[in-house]
DNA sequence: GATGAATGAGCTTTCATTCAT
DNA sequence: TATGAATGAAAGCTCATTCAT
């Protein structure tokens, strides 16, 4: 999976020169790295596969090929797991989003590619757009971490900066860009729930037009 | 709280006279027609309470002085019992909200008074808050998927047709109005969610103010 | 086995004659009896085999023939369960023993009576000892209850009340009952203890009637 | 803890002095002395404050800042440790009641002192009486069927020398003084039990002074 | 000898739902 | 219709012990 690509990655990063250079000291953080990947990489697919609630620990275990015990050497919980899990996964995403936004110039043009090829993102990764959606709200102690991924707050940023250029380049009023953030944020979360509930039968690409018009007519400059 | 009016109007509003026009028929009728009021009741003080997981059957039940079983009699399972009641309440605060609306002459005055008495109405309400916004993901989505809350697509068509007001009065542009709804309906959830995740401790209002800021520059007519 | 007499007793002592006096009300209070019977009847023979820690309730319910989860409608938990069933095999040794005490006349050797044959029971019945002895103190909140065992006090006032005759009739000097019952009961355990630790090797005959001969000595008139 | 001082000596006993004369062979034994040392002093403080079951080896090794699989190369299992620790404190014990009792020259008087001494020293070390009466029960009767704790044969002895000592000088009468000391260890093991249940709160004063009356009544000479 | 990462067995309790009465 | 007793599935996490290094 694509968007898994800096997980597998960071498994895949420890070449043969890697294994050269390491001390007997950093061998040993490297079988715990390897573990540790093991661990997501496994629960990533498990918890995409089954949901947050219906994933076992033991499925996981299993599946990574470790005791159900190790899994807690490593994560306090289930649930700091499954936070780990997503967050990586969503940083992954916007490495991937940045990539293909930095391709276009126009600082609005930016936003609109951002919008676009998240949603894309996401109708194109079902199991993906559930869990980051809808099971997060599973997670008891949801209520703290949510808002606290780490990547959440990267994403936020993102908008913002584009935001930043737009107005400085002219092109966007002056709005306060956070809240803006929030809103394409929203929306974006909505329209992706909206399509969720309907069993991922609607067709998204109207609304969100439709939605982005209006987002846009919101900040432009006249 | 004044709010559930409806929901407790439901069970006053078979007065005498009701019930001296029933035939035998109609008494068996109106005896499930009161044993439903006060489960729907019960369920609705203990899922504020509590919220959806943490509520049993059986607390709702003691409550509503009938046995266990007896509730599914009249709901098919929990999750129906918690939509029941949860699309009751919006149904309810919609009335309020629309109480309020209806004071206000100028169509686009109507729709920011929508989004402040909605959001007033969250942030006074704790427990109602975190059940309509956070609780409703931890149904089964199934339901939801399916049926959706009834009440829900009030709102929406609610704010659709202050809109269309809008426009036919020339205060707007002719936006797509379902868009925008389930633009402004996201938005405030999103807020409250914050808000909910702040452990209610943020203060909304300048946030909101910046967001219906942009909401309706996106919509006003140049 | 005896010691469970009772037990069993109350299961069989709802014959025929009972089964047609009953009422409908008193037939589903039937129903829980015999229910309740079958968990404590199985939880003593699995207790008794296993001991407290190694008893699992799936086990015990096995064998009642019941669901794990009903057991949890009769006993608040698996140390309320062992507690109970514990307190119902004493209070049976208890009528047991009283049964042989009772066919002696003079004061002293009805102590010297209770004092053997409680003994001999328990040597008599290794599984029943450990349990009673050892197991009880598995029992986390034991510290709570290992004295609350309502069986406990009745050993105890038995004792004294033997004593209070021998007092009355001239055959022991005017000690004082309660510690002297004490005294009785923990010579007793600690002799039984001794005897499991030496994996029932030992032959606690020989050490039993010295240290009766103290106790007596310690009490009689000269 | 003065009663653990025994402990603490061992760990303080090698001085200087036999390091220089230690050859490297026993210097690797010393080595081995001071860290066996380091581990019980940790194991001491951890069972007392947490108990047995809820003492983990990782703790006890942390404290005694080894690895946790180092406690294993000195002892067999967490039991052994246990066993060792508590021995070796009811040693130190014994020491200090015998400091007290060898101040009294009365035979008797000598018995009472240890009778008193003991349950003082017991009731003012709540945690370590709640380890050495009931704790050692949780330890898997294997270890304590076998070889029973040595310090016990200790205290048995000691109240046997006492007790011959009182028969040669014509004060109490030719009793068996083995049976009479497992009287005496069992009455004060009820007594601080009892006192443990009762959650510290009891007086034992009254109830010590009406056992040990029963108790010397039994075997002095008229 | 020392380390400490890895193992993996083990089990109570809850509660939505059913169904005999 | 109403009852409420009975069902039984379901799984996180700990921690004593081992063993490769």
């Amino acid at each position: 999976m694509s968007h898994c690509a800096r997980i597998n990655c960071r498994v895949a990063k420890f070449n043969v020169m890697d294994k050269i250079i390491m001390s007997s000291e950093k061998q040993l953080s490297f079988k715990r790295t390897e573990v540790r990947n093991r661990i997501i990489t496994a629960a990533g697919e498990v918890f995409k596969t089954n949901g947050f609630q219906a994933s076992s620990i033991s499925a996981i275990a299993k599946k990574a090929k470790v005791a159900d015990g190790t899994i807690y050497l490593y994560f306090k919980n289930k649930e700091e797991l499954f936070i780990v899990v997503l967050d990586l996964m969503m940083e992954d995403i916007l490495d991937n989003v940045h990539d293909q936004v930095k391709r276009v110039d126009n600082p609005i043009e930016k936003i609109l590619k951002f919008y676009d090829v998240i949603i894309e993102f996401f109708t194109n990764n079902h199991s993906f757009a559930k869990m980051a959606i809808l099971e997060v709200n599973q997670v008891k102690k949801g209520i703290l971490v949510s808002t606290g991924l780490p990547s959440y707050y990267k994403y936020l940023n993102y908008i913002s900066n584009l935001c930043h250029q737009a107005i400085r380049k002219g092109f966007i009023r002056e709005i306060d860009t956070e809240s803006f953030s929030i809103m394409v944020f929203s929306c974006i979360e909505y329209i992706i729930r909206l399509w969720i509930y309907s069993d991922y039968k609607t067709d998204t690409h109207k609304l969100r037009k439709k939605v982005l018009n209006i987002l846009i007519y919101g900040i432009i400059r006249y």
